[in-house]
DNA sequence: GCAATAACTCACTATATAATTAGTAACTAC
DNA sequence: GTAGTTACTAATTATATAGTGAGTTATTGC
């Protein structure tokens, strides 16, 4: 985490903006690489570092872990640690992120009616 | 423009990601500075390029600019050029677009209802 | 002829985000 | 005692995105 340049303009305009409006924090945290995925995976239950690790090939060990970091932080998902060797970690969805989820699948829905150019 | 590296895992990872879900490609386009705000603005009536420049006071022309191309790129918004001097340009939102911020403001009451940290 | 206007465009710099590579603990199977 | 396991962390480099400052066009008002 190299922390960010608070008193630069990027910065106080993202604040500004997330300052504005709530929708700005939340679209942030949800346009950060993997993440969607993430949860979609969890969703259905591929509920491990190893297993997300596998199902989303070229993620690496670093992104992943920040990303679940994120997700817990934000009260979207569930850690559940077990004290074995090799360890054991199992995440799972909060309500919110079940919530999450569903608004998700309409703006999914919404996307594949329409064609998306950057 | 300076345009993106074609062959970088960072490119490939985010074309892979676009390739297996759409939202992917909404999210990118969604969390882009200034975009949400440009479209709730439209659709509150501020529809001239000044209007919306003063509106969002930090904006700067170039990404202003920028955002309103992209947004009629993608069929959320309309533009309509009337050849006066000084030059009149008039946004207003598409069916799409509509549609679209209705999504928004679903995914606004959310983000509310949670405390998000990144 | 000079300043003001709206809606841009361009070249450049600053900043944020993602990827790479290596390393950790605490065991177990061989 | 060496390799393999899971779920991480840390330092560094590569890439993408945002912001800065200036310039453009075609006109009207002074």
């Amino acid at each position: 985490m190299a922390g960010r340049k608070v008193n630069s303009t990027n910065y106080q305009n993202q604040a500004l903006l997330e300052n504005k409006c709530s929708l700005n924090e939340m679209l942030v945290l949800l346009s950060r690489r993997w993440i969607t995925e993430i949860l979609f995976c969890i969703q259905e239950g591929n509920n491990r570092f190893s297993g997300i690790k596998g199902e989303l090939a070229p993620i690496t060990d670093h992104i992943l872990a920040d990303r679940l970091k994120l997700l817990e932080k934000n009260g979207l998902i569930n850690r559940q640690h077990f004290p074995e060797v090799p360890p054991k970690v199992v995440y799972s969805l909060t309500e919110k992120g079940e919530e999450l989820c569903v608004l998700l699948e309409k703006l999914c829905n919404f996307s594949d009616s329409m064609s998306i150019c950057c």
